[in-house]
DNA sequence: GCTTCATATCTAATTTTGTCAATATTATTT
DNA sequence: AAATAATATTGACAAAATTAGATATGAAGC
């Protein structure tokens, strides 16, 4: 769903390993299909992806695109993943268990 | 991955759904069960895959199953996060651009 | 021991996701 | 304006995930 979105880009071995390229920095895609073993068009989907959750902006720049990471979208899956994991106090159960 | 196994927990409308539920404390499978619009065999299913990624514990109580949110897990899961999200400084990169 | 209740497992159908090859697009270079 | 370079899009297919029905297990109650 809208919520799930985000963590979708942490769910795939491949987008895991092109975050981490993209912690030291901005990099096109260029960059980033020459450490990987993938097709270029299997490493355009994925860029998709990843911008689609928000955990990546993409900056067209001549025949480039370069990418990096967001500190607004990873703001927002830590917050989310903060609001999902905070264990309520009891008393507004109504549940007998 | 192992690394993506524990956000899987999150990129599905239903567990999400499910942890919503947990937020306010531990609760069986029936009394889930009760409160969505699925199978039984399709929540077990869920359950397994929540408690595979550590973010959810099991307990056996007699008949029951009780479900409930894993400190331990939510913890590791945020650490992963910021770890993953980590921008690095600048300089220890060697590419060109 | 038989029945019932809660949950798990197995099997099969459907949907979604990841992948690549081929093609299209858009910007640069000659 | 033709050729090239970087990236995106499309189409096809395989693999994985989600789902439900049927069946199995295991504990509780009679």
């Amino acid at each position: 769903m809208e919520n799930a979105k985000v963590f979708i880009a942490f769910c795939d071995e491949n987008r895991l390993m092109i975050l981490e390229m993209l912690q030291s920095g901005e990099k096109c895609a260029c960059k980033i299909l020459e450490e990987m073993n993938i097709a270029q068009s299997t490493l355009s989907h994925h860029m998709t992806i990843l911008v689609d959750s928000g955990i990546v902006s993409a900056r067209k720049d001549g025949k480039w695109t370069r990418y990096s990471l967001s500190e607004e979208g990873i703001k927002y899956a830590k917050d989310l993943l903060n609001q999902l994991t905070t264990i309520k106090p009891e008393g507004d159960c109504k549940c007998k268990y």
